[in-house]
DNA sequence: ACCTATTTATAATC
DNA sequence: TGATTATAAATAGGT
């Protein structure tokens, strides 16, 4: 809520971390004493800053909070697990993560630390993976449709070349010795010919490349 | 900050009580976590509704908190790091990487750990991407090979279709009334010239195609 | 410490 | 209880 908008992390520079924990500690004891007196509740609040001065608020007093927390703490967890016990089993799992040695690897908060951790880590490489998944499928329908339309060019060059052959055999076969203006052609038929040699080795090349280098098909992601 | 503005004072509605606690107690509960973590400050609330109930933070335990403030209170030189500190730390960090809030990300350790974490998420994602954007770019490169090849068979048909079009001329035009075996070749000629027709629109609408859709360069990979 | 453009929190309402 | 929304508050970034 101010100028900009900020991620809730650590702020780095000294002077503006202070700044912000003035204004931000008086809103939070401020709403603490909003708070006990609009909903008539019993409310605490102590903080401490980096430098280890505290602030504090209680709408009765520390002590009658304390107690109380203390109380309903007690009732609401009888046994199971110390807090102390959870405490060093959250820091060996911290060590492991750190990847030093693992001092319990039997703990199950440990499990679960690194399950979720895993979680995040899938979640973010998701999103880029997906992204570039898009971009490979849109590059193969690309290329299914230059493939599919050389495959139609080729297909009319053989139609054409047919044609090509039926006509060189009106022009010069039938006619060989009656055609005045013989000479003049025979420079295109000798330059068509050599066309056709050219077209039919390039297709048999490129065809070559379709069956075996471009199956154009989804290709495996992992 | 609402539809309305009201004053500090206890809500006689006891419906409207409990609703404004709750959302303000949220709220309030949200204040503390973000100004412990943007400040780097210890910080401990507890909230007693007006039927008894407990809602409690803190970003270290409720224990630091209470010793710390109860040493604090007696003594006047706050303690800046003792050991329980630091474990509640190390306890909150992993609360942090386990998906949490954080807490106190001031502690050097916490850092690293944080550090180390991210090199290794990088390290995955790096070599999956890597992956992905080879595979992009072999896509690519056969996709302009063979957008190459059409255009050359393009050429290839151009070339044929101006032979097949003297061609014609050679075997129609000169001998319209002379030769005896026009009837039965005209069906042939006749086939010939709808290829060409067919080829000549085939050719325009792909090279549309090629120059708008298929512009086969790298693509921006993020 | 003060100033505001913005972001947040939340009061009122459904 | 949970959405929604208009409005009040809080506050981030500057001075």
């Amino acid at each position: 809520m101010g100028r900009g908008k900020i991620v809730i992390r650590r702020i780095d520079n000294s002077a503006s971390r202070q700044v912000t924990f003035s204004k931000r500690r008086n809103g939070l004891l401020k709403k603490a004493k909003e708070l006990a007196i609009l909903c008539d509740a019993e409310v605490g609040v102590a903080v401490f800053s980096g430098t280890g001065r505290l602030y504090d608020y209680a709408s009765t007093s520390m002590k009658s909070v304390i107690e109380r927390h203390t109380r309903a703490k007690a009732e609401n967890h009888p046994i199971v697990d110390t807090a102390s016990e959870i405490k060093s089993n959250f820091f060996n799992t911290c060590r492991q993560l750190m990847g030093e040695e693992l001092f319990d690897p039997s703990v199950k908060d440990l499990e679960n630390l690194e399950n979720q951790l895993e979680t995040r880590l899938r979640g973010v490489r998701k999103t880029k993976e997906q992204l570039l998944i898009n971009e490979i499928q849109e590059l193969n329908q690309k290329g299914s449709l230059i493939h599919q339309q050389n495959i139609e060019l080729y297909r009319k060059i053989n139609i054409m070349h047919q044609e090509n052959i039926e006509l060189h055999k009106k022009v010069y076969a039938p006619t060989e010795e009656n055609d005045p203006n013989r000479n003049a052609v025979i420079p295109h038929g000798f330059h068509i010919t050599k066309e056709e040699n050219a077209l039919i080795h390039l297709g048999l090349h490129q065809q070559q490349q379709h069956g075996e280098e471009l199956k154009l098909g989804a290709p495996k992601l992992g």
